[in-house]
DNA sequence: TATTGTTATACTCTATAACTATA
DNA sequence: TATAGTTATAGAGTATAACAATA
């Protein structure tokens, strides 16, 4: 039941910002859920689609995490036969984290249903207010 | 060092208000950290200073927060002597949370700093933008 | 019997330190 | 000696369950 927002809080960026995160992460959950993956295991499938074939040093740090948390997301996509650990050939300390036929369709098809939970998420504003949203928040990140 | 954020996690909602979110928290942490409250901690005195004294229920309710939580966020305030644990003369199971003065003076210093830390948070957006954003987080979160 | 504040406990998430196998 | 991946462990943060005092 709505009581609404204290308005002291509704003015603070990190109450906001945090509120709203939590929505977008629980909302792009439910709907990974039918593909047996969560936000940050189909956000690394996305990167490994859009940049190909890394090791998981690599991964980590483009997601900005540690690699001993990558282990575990590495380990929930392989189990799920969603990525395949190849030793890299030219070091064999390292895995070349390559995306299976499967993989490649999850990430897929999680994409749609990540566009569907913003929408839903963000059902409050039009679609060009959307945009701008999206817009914005890039832009106050600005480029690292 | 800027390497950029990956393009694949860029259009991810959750991602851009993670990232965002993060860093205001950070930001407003450290600009609070002179007056030896946290976030958390500041956003109780706001809460209060708006809405007058309440019960330890009654404040988690209207932060969002459990009442086991609020006890470690009263516990700090009431150390540092910016809150007053009053037994309610009405009902004598709750507290009527009460800012003392230092806890008046801690508030209003305390959102100059807020203030503060959230330009810098958003250096990259001119003001005009920076309301924009501020107005489209409170309409994509609604009345509740 | 229900509720306020409290404590003890557990759970989630993530990072640090130490280990192994390679380099 | 340094690094990739792994494991064990610890820390922050928060919630659930149980308890005492009061309603």
């Amino acid at each position: 039941m709505a009581t609404g927002f204290p308005p002291p809080l509704l003015d603070r960026l990190s109450y906001l910002l945090g509120k709203l995160h939590f929505r977008a992460l629980e909302a792009e959950g439910e709907g990974l859920a039918s593909l047996n993956v969560n936000v940050k295991q189909h956000a690394a499938l996305s990167v490994l689609v859009e940049e190909g074939p890394m090791t998981q040093q690599e991964l980590g740090q483009r997601m900005g995490i540690d690699r001993t948390t990558v282990v575990s997301v590495v380990d929930g996509l392989d189990d799920g036969g969603l990525v395949e650990r190849r030793r890299s050939p030219a070091d064999r300390r390292a895995y070349l984290l390559t995306l299976t036929p499967s993989g490649c369709d999850a990430e897929e098809r999680g994409r749609h249903l990540v566009a569907e939970a913003e929408k839903e998420i963000l059902e409050g504003l039009d679609e060009p207010d959307r945009a701008r949203l999206r817009e914005l928040l890039v832009r106050a990140l600005g480029t690292g």
